[in-house]
Order: C-alpha cells, then sequence, then structure tokens
DNA sequence: GTAGGGTTAG
C-alpha cells in the first residue's frame, strides 16, 4: 500500500473538471477526476478528514471508479486508516463502506461497517450489496435477516441478488413477501430482479403479469427494466411480445436492441435480425460485443455463412475484440452449414480453449450431416472438457443411428450406463 | 454530500 504521504500522481494534461475546482490549484489525476484533486487541496492544507469537504466526493469517486482509481482510493484507505475512527459522519462512513466494497475489498468494508458509531438504513443497504456483488449469499442473507430495517432498496438488493446467482424460485418467493406480506409496493428495480427470476423459471404467465403491473405503474421501459422485459419475452420465445415490447420503449438503448435481436436470431425469422441490426446501426447505436454474439447466431441459425464472415470482419474493424462465444458462432455458423473440416479447422486452432459448448456445436453439426468419424472425433473432446456431460452420448448414438452402425450404438449405449450418465426428458434438462 | 436494476455461442 501507499503511504499517506505520497503524492498523487501527476497528470500533463489539465483537465476541464479540475479547473472548475476552488481552493490551492490543482492538476488532474488520471483518472481524471476533480474529486481527488479537491479532496488532495484540503489535505494539503492541513485539514483533517473530518473537516474535508472533499471526503464524501472523493469516496465516491472511488467506488464509481475503482479500476482507475486505485491509486488515489489506496491513498485515501492510507489517511482513513492513520486517522482511525476520527469520522464521525454517518454519510462519510457509508460512503467509506461503498467504496471499500467497489474496490473488491469486501473484508474491510465489514470492518468499516463494523466500526460505525452509528447506522442508517441506507449502511446496511450498502453492506448487503457488497455481500450480494461479492457472491456472498449466506452472509447477505444473513444480513438481510440481521437489519433493524428494509426499505424498498434492501429487498431489491437481495431479490436481485438471488435472480443473478442462480436463485430464481427463490427470487420469485422473496417477492411475494415483500409484496404480499409486507404489503411494499415494487418499483423498477424490484420488478427487473422479478422479471429476470421469472425468465430463469420460464414462467411465461407470470411474466406476462409482471408486465401488465408495470404498464399500470406507468413504469419507465427505457433502462433495465425494459431490457428485462424483452429478454423474458424471447427466453419465453413469445417474439410478438417481446417485439411490441421492444417497440414501445422510447428511449431505446444498445441493450434493448441487443435483446430483441438475440431473440430473433434464436426463434427467427433470422432477417428480422439482421434489418433490426441495420435499423439500429443506422440510428447511431453503437453495437457491442453481445450484440455481434446475437448477428452471428442470426447467420449461422438462418444459413447464412459468407455473411456471418462478413459481420466477423466489420466487428473487428470495429474494434471490438472477438471472444470464445464469437467463434463459437463461428464454428456453429460452419458446421452447420456442412463445411465440417473447415468448423474443425476452427475449433482446433482457437487462441482459448474451445470449451463443451464448441464441441458440443461440432457434434451436432457431425450428427446432421452423417459424419461418423469426425463425430467420435468430437464426442471424445467433448467427453474431456466436460465428463458428465450426457449431451455427447446421446448425439453419438444419434449418429450411429443414422449412419446404421448399431454395434456402436449400442456399445455407446453401455458406456452411458458405465458412466452413470443418464438423459432426463424434457424441460428437466441440463440447465 | 451516503443505497438497489439489464443483453452473450449448443
Amino acid at each position: 500500500m501507499l503511504s499517506p504521504t505520497t503524492v498523487f500522481p501527476r497528470n500533463p494534461k489539465p483537465s476541464k473538471l479540475a479547473s472548475n475546482t476552488t481552493g490551492p490549484r490543482c492538476r488532474a489525476t488520471p483518472s481524471g477526476d476533480a474529486a481527488f484533486c479537491a479532496f488532495r487541496a484540503h489535505h494539503r492544507a492541513g485539514r483533517s478528514l473530518d473537516a474535508n469537504p472533499s471526503l464524501i466526493p472523493a469516496l465516491v469517486a472511488c467506488a464509481r471508479l475503482p479500476a482507475e482509481a486505485e491509486a488515489e482510493a489506496e491513498q485515501i484507505h492510507a489517511l482513513l486508516v492513520k486517522c482511525g475512527g476520527a469520522v464521525s459522519d454517518v454519510h462519510a462512513w457509508t460512503s467509506l463502506v461503498r467504496a471499500y466494497a467497489r474496490l473488491g475489498r469486501v473484508y474491510n468494508a465489514r470492518k468499516a461497517f463494523d466500526g460505525m458509531p452509528n447506522r442508517t438504513v441506507v449502511s446496511w443497504n450498502v453492506l448487503l450489496d457488497a455481500l450480494v456483488k461479492s457472491g456472498n449469499l449466506d452472509a447477505a442473507w444473513e444480513v438481510f435477516v440481521e437489519m433493524p430495517q428494509r426499505n424498498v432498496v434492501s429487498w431489491n438488493t437481495i431479490i436481485s441478488g438471488f435472480a443473478r446467482l442462480g436463485w430464481a424460485q427463490e427470487a420469485v418467493d422473496l417477492f411475494v413477501e415483500m409484496t404480499v406480506v409486507y404489503g411494499l409496493a415494487p418499483d423498477e428495480a424490484t420488478m427487473v430482479g422479478f422479471i429476470s427470476a421469472v425468465r430463469d423459471i420460464g414462467l411465461l404467465g407470470l411474466g406476462r403479469c409482471a408486465h401488465g403491473y408495470v404498464l399500470r405503474r406507468e413504469l419507465l421501459l427505457d433502462g433495465a427494466l425494459g431490457v428485462a422485459l424483452i429478454n423474458m419475452y424471447t427466453r419465453c420465445g413469445s417474439m410478438g411480445a417481446a417485439h411490441s415490447c421492444f417497440s414501445s420503449v422510447s428511449n431505446k438503448n444498445v441493450e434493448h436492441w441487443t435483446s430483441v435481436i438475440t431473440g430473433f436470431a434464436a426463434h427467427g425469422p433470422q432477417d428480422m435480425a439482421l434489418s433490426l441490426f441495420g435499423e439500429m446501426r443506422q440510428l447511431g447505436i453503437e453495437p457491442n460485443g453481445v450484440t455481434f454474439v446475437a448477428v452471428l447466431n442470426a447467420c449461422s441459425h438462418g444459413g447464412l455463412v459468407s455473411e456471418g464472415f462478413r459481420y466477423f470482419s466489420l466487428m473487428k474493424s470495429m474494434g471490438i475484440k472477438p471472444t470464445i462465444q464469437h467463434y463459437g458462432c463461428l464454428v456453429d455458423l460452419l458446421g452447420r452449414a456442412g463445411f465440417l473440416v473447415e468448423a474443425l479447422n476452427l475449433a482446433s486452432n482457437l487462441p482459448k480453449d474451445p470449451g463443451f459448448v464448441i464441441w458440443s456445436s461440432l457434434l451436432a453439426a457431425c450428427r446432421s450431416h452423417g459424419n461418423v468419424e469426425m463425430a467420435e472425433l468430437a464426442a471424445s473432446k467433448l467427453a474431456d472438457a466436460k465428463p458428465s456431460h450426457g449431451s455427447s452420448y446421446v448425439l453419438l448414438s444419434n449418429t450411429y443411428a443414422r449412419a446404421k452402425q448399431w454395434e456402436d450404438l449400442k456399445m455407446t449405449r453401455r458406456r452411458m450406463e458405465e458412466h452413470g450418465v443418464s438423459k432426463k426428458p424434457g424441460l428437466a434438462g441440463s440447465r
């Protein structure tokens, strides 16, 4: 850690923000935030932390820019440690807990919280959020139960936490408890968490009810709420509802567009996905890497091989770095279209480990194009990547069945039993 | 001057 007396790093270019600050002249820090500058100026002028009017803004900046503000955050951290419990203001303490949390120092956040002279429901909510964000749902739940008061924000934090970390049913139950037992009115953020949970369970009817509530309350679809609703409908395969919901969003951002494009890419018509992508670009909305996953997926499901590679080049020319998902789409694109050798070539020469999704995509392509030899290769790669993956055996035996290789089929079934792999039918699938 | 939300390859 840096010592409290280390000088803040200097930036050769003074920022616009810095010239607006009062107090002694100073230059902007590399993070470009005037708050640190002002904080440092007051510190240099000999003010104690408690009397530094820029303490909270500086801590807020640490929380907002955790990556860029690391040096600044470390120094404020050091100053706070040195001053012990000198800071008495509950807002400053709360900002400190949040700054630690956003910097990934959950232990420090907890320590600071424990040392607070007094707490408000906001302080509790900050701690709760810190624990949820760190993925420690057990600790978060303990805090939620222990809190002296809870408000809508507390409920939203725990509900969205459960939903995000894969506990959708629990999130739905908590939503019911909040609304029915405690009589609290859900707001935008509550509905986002609830609708995401409903989406994961696939409860379209409950999703429609949630949409109805959103309309009655006239909640804004501009932000995350619109995205959550569109996504819920697309995952349930209700593309008509997804599209009309998308159309009703007044200020569409890249995530609204990406959600609806993802839906048409998966469920068709795929040219709808591509024309929406064109429309989006004409409106000047910048696609991101996720948008291109959807676009490539549309090409793959629509059998548009050369278009897919054109979009892939376009993506790179826009400065977006391809990820394993993009390569996965390309392998799928080639494989589905019957270019099995090219697909295998691409899969074998990826910068990263292809992972089980790519091998199972290739295996599925081998099955539908009847290439037994390559199917065996893909199946063995898939078994290496994910030994318990039942679909590997199923796809392979389907391939043998198509090729009428009954002995190989029997052997595969036997191996499946030996490994204790079973394929659960229908809804209770591998997810 | 302190709190909560969303899109990703089979």
